[in-house]
DNA sequence: GAGTTTTAAGAGTATTTTGTCTTAATTTAA
DNA sequence: TTAAATTAAGACAAAATACTCTTAAAACTC
C-alpha cells in the first residue's frame, strides 16, 4: 500500500474540509460520520495535521476542526508528508540505508524518478482543485457517498 | 513504505540470482547470508516466486533456487505481483473500493497515471540489466556490500 | 540403506499498524 | 456556575506484518 491507512483518512477529510462552502469549524464527530471513519482514530490523525500547522482546532461547543489556509494553497505532498513522512520519496526501492546517487543501488536512478513523479503528482494537485471536480461531477468521497449528498445532509437527518 | 520487506528480499535475491555466472542452483542458506536476510523468512518469500513458477527449487545436495528464465526474461514487476500482488497498481488512492473510470473518486485520473508509471517503470525493467549494471559499477546490492564482493567470496570465508 | 544437506510447511513470537475506550481539558451557553 | 459539547491524550486491544523455530520431506553421497 502507497499510503498508510490514517494518510487516506487524513486526505479525505481534508477534501472534506476544502469542499465545504463556509470555512466555519466542522467536528471531528461530523466528517468521521460522514466519511466512516473511526471518531477516535481520525482524531488522532487530525491531531497531527494540526500539530503541523495545516489545520487548527478548536474545542466546545461550536468548536471543531478547519483549514488554516484556503484549499487551493494546499496541496497533497504536505498532507502525505505530515503523516506518513517524507521516507516514501527518499527511500530505496530495495530497502538500502542512504541510497543515493553517491552509493547508489542498480535500480537507483530509475527508481528516483518514478519517485519524484509520484512527488510531482502530489505537490501539484491542490485540494480545491479536486473539491471543484468532485462537486460538478458529484464524484466519491466515500464508498458509497458522492460529494453532493455528503454536503447537502446532516448526519442526524433520519433520510 | 511502497514494497513489503518481503518484496525488496524477492527483489534482491532474484537480482542476486541474476547476476551469478552459471546458472545452477544457489542455497537460500547462502543468499540469505550474503544478503543478510533471515533465512527462514527468506524460505517463505522464495516460496512464493516458486510456487508462481518465477523461480524452481530443488531439495538436497547441491539443490537451491534458480530462475526459470534468463534474467533477461524477467522483469520487476513480476516479482513485485508474485509477493504482494497487483492491488498497487489497482487500488484507489484514497482508498475506496471499485474506484475506477464508471466510479472515480477526485483524485483517479492523476493517480492512475502516476500509478501506471510506477508499472511502466518496473516492467520495461528487467534483472539482467540491472545484474549487469551492478556488476560493472560494483553497486550495492546490500547496505555495505557491492557485486563485486559479493560474487567472489564463499560465504565460509574467513575474510 | 544410513546419514547429510537441502527446501517445504507449520506453529509460534515480536513488532508495527490500526482501531477502541476512558478520562481530562477547554469552550460555549443556558 | 453548571451542564453540555467538543478536542486532547493516553492506555488498551485487535489485526497485519515481519520474523523465528521446529519438524517433515526430498535428494544426494557414501
Amino acid at each position: 500500500m502507497l499510503l498508510s491507512k490514517g494518510c487516506i483518512y487524513g486526505l479525505r477529510s481534508s477534501l472534506f474540509l476544502a469542499s465545504q462552502e463556509n470555512d466555519g469549524y466542522v467536528s471531528i464527530r461530523e466528517i468521521s460520520e460522514k466519511l466512516d471513519i473511526s471518531f477516535h482514530f481520525l482524531t488522532k490523525i487530525l491531531q497531527q495535521l494540526t500539530s503541523t500547522g495545516l489545520m487548527e482546532s478548536h474545542k466546545g461547543p461550536k468548536g471543531g476542526i478547519r483549514l488554516t489556509k484556503s484549499g487551493s494553497e494546499v496541496n497533497l505532498f504536505e498532507i502525505v508528508a505530515a503523516i506518513d513522512g517524507v521516507e516514501l520519496f527518499t527511500e530505496c526501492a530495495l530497502g538500502l540505508p542512504g541510497c543515493g546517487v553517491k552509493k547508489p543501488c542498480p535500480l537507483h536512478e530509475k527508481w528516483a524518478g518514478t519517485r519524484d513523479g509520484i512527488r510531482y503528482m502530489l505537490e501539484n494537485t491542490n485540494l480545491m482543485e479536486l473539491a471543484k471536480k468532485g462537486k460538478e461531477q458529484n464524484l466519491r468521497i466515500t464508498e458509497h457517498g458522492g460529494f453532493e449528498w455528503l454536503l447537502n445532509n446532516d448526519c442526524n437527518d433520519a433520510s
